[in-house]
DNA sequence: AAGATCAGCAACCGCCTGACC
DNA sequence: TGGTCAGGCGGTTGCTGATCT
């Protein structure tokens, strides 16, 4: 079997199992006040008979204090799917692009999800086959319908959604180009990623908005909080993969930020050429 | 009401990688 | 250059509460 790290050997006596809220309240104590240097040295620092492995652990999934918690709203649920067609179970690195969420969250919600999605093809190919299912989960309403949704093949065109307002706001400043590179970081100093589309670089609470209001069906009013760049040569068209396929090499891109308006028809446009993309 | 099943979540395990000696 | 170690990652397991039968 593999090598046993010496901070989990047997003669130190680590704990296992569920965090208790002492625990809990000594590591993030601890870590709050002289931060993180060796993680192997913080359980003895902290008075914790855990391994550091183990401490590391509950302060990434659990303590931190920029962790979102809570459900995931569906914005965030389409994002994870698009960024596992882009990246694979690179958990780390799709965690990196969802603000708030730690990669072992995301890998659970993964997880969950493709193991109901297995079950249900399973149970469509035997019942398509044999026709037994039982009467109870055959009129479960759409069972079915959220992986038929996602196995849709995505349109051969994409259309980039670019709100009107964004759109006004770069023909009014004759921005002619994504030149606003100090607000969106990296990605647009990509010059791949310079080519054309819309980005509105929200804040959280925008985030929040735009996921209630597609819940509840309301389109919300949209507010430029930093910047906006338009497409340089037509708002509506000619957008290229290389400015998605930036998004997905950039990790500092943060796709939480992406402009999503309520409409759900735009919405799903998006997703929807995300999910025909390969980004090999 | 009780047992079975499911879903969500927390945590452990084993492997890989890079830094250091 | 090879060995050791710590950190990080993905896969997996096990627990718990909710729901179903």
């Amino acid at each position: 079997m593999g090598r046993v790290h010496p901070c989990c050997s047997e003669e130190k006596k680590v704990r296992k199992g569920l965090w208790s809220p002492e625990e809990d309240e000594r590591l993030a104590s601890h870590i709050a006040r002289f931060g993180v240097s060796c993680w192997s040295s913080i359980p003895e620092l902290a008075g914790l008979q855990r391994c550091g492995k183990s401490c590391r652990l509950r302060w990434m999934n659990y303590l931190r204090p920029d962790l979102k918690r809570g459900r995931f709203s569906q914005h965030e649920e389409d994002l994870i799917i698009s960024l596992h067609k882009a990246l694979g179970n690179s958990w780390s690195q799709i965690a990196a692009r969802l603000p708030g969420r730690s990669d072992n969250e995301i890998k659970n919600f993964w997880n969950a999800r493709l193991r109901k999605k297995l079950r249900q093809k399973e149970a469509s190919t035997s019942s398509t086959a044999v026709s037994k299912e039982p009467a109870a989960r055959r009129n479960q309403p759409n069972a079915n319908a959220e992986v038929d949704d996602r196995s849709k093949p995505a349109p051969s065109v994409f259309t980039p959604f670019v709100p009107d307002h964004v759109a006004a706001a770069a023909g009014a400043s004759g921005a002619s180009s994504c030149d606003d590179s100090s607000a969106a970081g990296s990605f647009f100093a990509d010059p791949a990623a310079a080519t054309c589309a819309a980005v509105h670089l929200a804040d959280g609470a925008a985030d929040d908005r735009n996921a209630a209001a597609a819940e509840s069906g309301v389109t919300p009013t949209p507010s430029l909080t930093t910047s906006t760049s338009a497409c340089t040569d037509d708002a509506r068209g000619s957008c290229d993969d290389g400015f998605f396929r930036a998004m997905v090499d950039d990790p500092s891109f943060l796709f939480g930020d992406f402009y999503l308006d309520g409409d759900a028809g735009h919405h799903g446009q998006i997703m929807s050429f995300w999910e025909g993309h390969a980004f090999s």
